[in-house]
DNA sequence: CCCTGATTCGC
DNA sequence: GCGAATCAGG
């Protein structure tokens, strides 16, 4: 297998889900969890909480010598001794005191949500699944829209004719997707939405989830797609 | 031991 | 560019 731009489209997609190499190589099949890794590394994707991350000490007494497997080349010691090697390192000062950009706000995505918004929130109702319902006039999202990824064309295909496909979708109806992208009977709720909201009120609640209070966090954030089957 | 991601390096 | 082998932390 090959790095088609779909199956590294679904990399990225599941690297940036947080999924686990492991689970992302799975999922792609025929590939490696290494293959993974190399490849999201060569993608630019990079460092999710890796286990092995604490690399700096103040004091270093583990200078990580040369486990070189193969070829492991001389130590080439040069007869000039090669001295006063002095702007060896410039200690980069990444300015601790980085200010925040007036606004960067990660519109998609497990938003990790902060400030609680001290001010009364004016909420008329609380749907299902734990998302804000709000009034008629009230048409402020709460929340980041646009949980859901990219909307892949489903290919014209009979099983799926009864079902709310791609071209079927509209301001009114659910497009909350089911099944995965790409396969035969990949469609869309298709049910009537939640005013307000471009999912059914029971989709909502998958989408939107309650800010709970910090340490009762689920990890998993249910994506629409990407994993085991959500449906 | 298991898991994880990071890195290297021959191909 | 790819990925097995290897390293290294939890």
């Amino acid at each position: 297998m090959s790095w088609t731009e779909e199956r590294t489209a679904t990399l990225k997609r599941l690297w940036e889900g947080g999924a686990t190499a492991t689970e992302i190589a799975k999922e792609l099949g025929d590939v490696s969890r290494n293959a993974v890794i190399g490849k999201a590394h060569r993608l630019g994707l990079k460092s999710r909480p890796s286990p092995v991350k604490a690399a700096e000490k103040k004091a270093a007494p583990k200078p990580k010598p040369a486990p070189k497997k193969k070829a492991a080349p001389a130590p080439a010691p040069s007869p000039t001794p090669a001295p006063a090697p002095v702007a060896a390192r410039p200690a980069p000062k990444p300015t601790p005191a980085a200010p925040r950009e007036p606004a960067a706000p990660a519109a998609e995505g497990p938003a990790q949500n902060s400030a609680p918004a001290s001010t009364s929130p004016r909420i008329v109702s609380v749907g299902p699944g734990g998302f804000l319902r709000q009034g008629p006039g009230d048409q402020q999202p709460p929340i980041p829209p646009a949980p859901p990824r990219r909307l892949v064309p489903a290919k014209p295909d009979p099983s799926i004719a009864d079902k709310t496909s791609l071209l079927d979708l509209s301001d009114k109806v659910c497009r909350w997707p089911m099944g995965h992208p790409g396969e035969p009977d990949f469609h869309f709720c298709g049910e009537a939405v939640n005013p307000g909201f471009p999912y059914c009120v029971e989709h909502c609640g998958r989408a939107y989830q309650a800010q709970l209070p910090r340490g009762s966090r689920r990890p998993p954030p249910p994506l629409p797609y990407g994993g085991p089957r959500v449906r």
